[in-house]
DNA sequence: CTGGCGCTTTGGATCGTTCCAGGAAGTGGC
DNA sequence: GCCACTTCCTGGAACGATCCAAAGCGCCAG
C-alpha cells in the first residue's frame, strides 16, 4: 500500500473510472473538490450545508459528486462528529413463545422507520452472564449513538444502568413502578387491548368470560388482566372464580382452561397471550367444543400461529408500527441539539377478529 | 500538517474521573500512554499485539487501560483500518409467511456467531422500488465490510450486482443455476430433509405418502420434492397422483389435501412448509380424521407454529445455528489477509417429530 | 572496542471528514 | 473614499486510531 509521490495517496487517482464498475478506492472529498474547482470545505457544505453556497456552485459541486458516485466516508465522518448513527438493539436471549413473533414485527418496523431519520440498527447479543456487558462495550468504543431497550417489562436492571451512565436511550415499554426514570419510552396499553376484546365478547352476547393471564409477579399481565376485569365491573358482572394464573406455555393454557370449565363454566376465554389461547383450544378440542361457535376465544398480540390456526384466533394487536414510529422520533429529539427529553407515550392496539369468537 | 504545541486539545484532560460514572469523554490512546508512561504506538500493540510487547511492559499498560476503563473509539479505528467489522443483513419485505419465522431464528443465531467473531450485524431494510439500493449506500460509504445476501433463492440479482461491485458478500442459499457464481454460500438440503421425513413416514408403515409443495417455478420448492419422490421410488413406489403443487397459504394447503384424499386416498402428507402442512390439518379436522392416528403430516421449517399447534406438528428442522456460523466462518475467510474463497457448503437438515405423525 | 543483530519502543504521517477562524468580493451608508 | 456588513469560500487543525520507518538497547562475535 506505499503510494510514492508529492501528494501521498492522492494523485494519479484522477484517471479512474467513475460509477459503475470501479475497483479502485472510493472517491473522497477532495477528489469531488478538485473536480468541481473548489475547496474541501465547500464540498462539505454542498452535502451537509446547501444553502451556504451560491447556487451556481451548489450546481457545479453536485455535478462532481454525481459523476464521481461520491459518498461520505461513514468513519471519517463519525470520528469528526463524534456520532456513528447506529441505534444499538439487543436480541433477547431466545425463547421459543410469542413474544418473539412481536419482537420480529417490531425490528422490521423499526429498521424501516430508522432508515427515514438517517440510521442504521445495530443488533447485538445479550446470551452471556451478564446482560449488560453488550451495552458497555458499545457504548465505551462509540459504536452506538444510543439504544433502544425492549424489554424493560422484564423489571431488568438496563434502564437503571444506562441512566447511571448517561447513556441515550428509548425504551419500548414502561418503567412501571420506577419513580426516577426520566427517559423516553412508548408503550401500548395492554389493558385497553384487553378491555376491547373483553367488550367485543360482551357484545356477542357472553356474560361469563374468563381470563388465563400470566403470574401476579408480571406487570405486564397484571395491566392485561386490569382490562378485562374493568370491562366486566363496568356492565355489573362479577369476576370471581373467572381469573386464572399460570406460566406461558400451551400446556398451562389448557389445563387451566379445563379447570375453569368445569369449576366456572364461562362461554369465552381472554387470554394474556396467544400460547395460552392455543392451549384453550386443545382443550375444546379435546372436548368437542368448536371454537367461535361453542365457546369464544381471544389472545394476544396477533401472532402468526393466530392467523394459521383453524377457525382463526381473535387476537390483540398491537401497533408496532406506530411504536417504531415513536421510538424513531424520541430518539430524534434525544439527540439532537438541543436534545429533547421526549415523555412517555401510550398507544392504543386493536383487535383482529377472526372465527375464534 | 503541522501541529503546534505539545498535545493540543488534550491537555487538561488527566483530572477526569475514571471509569464508573464518568462523565467527561471517554480515555483515549494518548491518556492510556501518557499514564503507562508509554508512546500511543505501544498502547496500540498492547491492544492489537501483546505478543510485541515486554511481558513487564504490558502488565503496566494493561492496567492503565483497565483503570481509564479504556476501548478504542470505533470510529477512528475504522478510518485507519478501511474496515467497520460490520456485516450487513437486508430483512426483505413484511411477508407473513413461514420463512419470516425461520430468518428469526437465523439472524439470532447470526448475531450470537458474528459476535464472537468480532463482528456486528447491521440491518438495513430494502422495501423500496430498488432492492439494491440500500447495499449500493452502505458499500459506497464504507460503512460495513460485507453482506450477508438470505434471498438468493428468489432469484434475485443482489448477488450478480454485489459481484459486479466486488463487494464481498456469503449467501444463504445455493446459487442454484448461476454458473458464473464465485461466491462463498451456504445451505440447508432441502431435499435430503424431505426425505428424511417421507422415509420416516415409510418407517412407519404409511405407502400412500403425497407430496403438497409449491409451484414448479420455484427451485427450492422443487428440490424438496425431489427429496420425496427420491424416498418413495427408492422403496419401489410409484409418485403419480401423489403431488400438488399450489401457493404457498394455509387455504391453498387446505383445498389440496382436499382433492388428494377425494382422489389418490394418501395415508400420509409430506408438505414444503409448515403453512400448508396447517391447511392439511384443518382439512382433516373438517372430515373428523385426526392427524397422527388416522392420518400422519409433515411440515417444513419447524416453524413456531407446529410447536402450539394441537397434536403437534412434525415438522424439517433447518440447522439454523450451524448456517450461521459456517456464514461466519466464510465472511472471516473472505475478509481475512489474504482472502480465502470459501466454496458452497450444504448443511442437513433434522427431523423433528411430534404428534401428527 | 566496534559492528551487527534481535527485541522493544518511538515519533511522525496518515485515513477522510467537519470545525473554526479568517479572507475575498460585493453592497451600502456617511 | 473609508468603514461596516453580508455573502461565499478557503486553508489549517482536529477527531483517535494504525502504519511505517527508524531509533535505543542489550548482547555477542570478531
Amino acid at each position: 500500500m506505499s503510494r510514492t509521490g508529492a501528494h501521498p495517496g492522492r494523485e494519479g487517482r484522477e484517471g479512474r473510472e467513475a460509477r459503475a464498475g470501479s475497483s479502485g478506492p472510493p472517491p473522497t472529498l477532495a477528489d469531488v473538490a478538485e473536480r468541481a474547482g473548489v475547496s474541501r470545505q465547500t464540498v462539505s457544505n454542498a452535502v451537509n450545508n446547501p444553502d451556504l453556497l451560491r447556487a451556481e456552485t451548489l450546481v457545479r459541486v453536485q455535478e462532481a459528486i454525481e459523476e464521481l458516485g461520491y459518498l461520505p466516508n461513514r468513519a471519517a465522518r463519525n470520528l469528526r462528529t463524534r456520532a456513528s448513527h447506529l441505534v444499538g438493539l439487543r436480541l433477547s436471549p431466545v425463547q421459543e413463545g410469542t413474544a418473539n413473533a412481536a419482537m420480529d414485527r417490531f425490528v422490521h418496523s423499526l429498521v424501516w422507520t430508522s432508515r427515514e431519520a438517517g440510521y442504521h440498527v445495530l443488533l447485538f447479543s445479550g446470551e452471556g452472564p451478564d446482560p449488560l456487558e453488550g451495552y458497555d462495550d458499545l457504548l465505551r468504543s462509540t459504536a452506538v449513538d444510543a439504544f433502544i431497550v425492549t424489554d424493560t417489562y422484564l423489571g431488568n436492571p438496563q434502564a437503571t444502568w444506562l441512566r447511571e451512565r448517561r447513556a441515550p436511550f428509548v425504551a419500548f415499554g414502561r418503567p412501571w413502578g420506577d419513580v426516577d426514570a426520566r427517559h423516553p419510552w412508548v408503550d401500548v396499553d395492554g389493558a385497553a387491548g384487553t378491555e376491547m376484546a373483553t367488550r367485543h365478547l360482551l357484545d356477542k352476547g357472553h356474560e361469563r368470560i374468563a381470563w388465563i393471564g400470566w403470574r401476579k409477579d408480571s406487570r405486564i399481565g397484571e395491566d392485561r388482566r386490569s382490562g378485562w376485569s374493568r370491562a366486566l365491573r363496568e356492565r355489573g358482572l362479577s369476576t370471581t372464580g373467572l381469573a386464572s394464573r399460570v406460566e406461558d406455555t400451551v400446556w398451562s393454557g389448557g389445563e387451566a382452561s379445563a379447570v375453569l370449565l368445569d369449576e366456572a363454566r364461562p362461554t369465552a376465554f381472554v387470554c394474556a397471550s396467544d400460547t395460552l389461547a392455543m392451549g384453550v383450544l386443545r382443550t375444546l378440542a379435546e372436548r368437542g367444543l368448536h371454537p367461535g361457535r361453542d365457546i369464544a376465544v381471544v389472545g394476544f398480540d396477533d401472532s402468526q400461529v393466530a392467523q394459521v390456526v383453524h377457525p382463526g384466533l381473535t387476537s390483540v394487536r398491537q401497533p408496532l408500527e406506530e411504536v417504531a414510529i415513536a421510538v424513531v422520533r424520541a430518539l430524534e429529539d434525544l439527540l439532537g441539539a438541543p436534545p429533547k427529553v421526549a415523555e412517555g407515550l401510550l398507544l392504543t392496539p386493536t383487535l383482529t377478529v377472526r372465527g375464534s369468537s
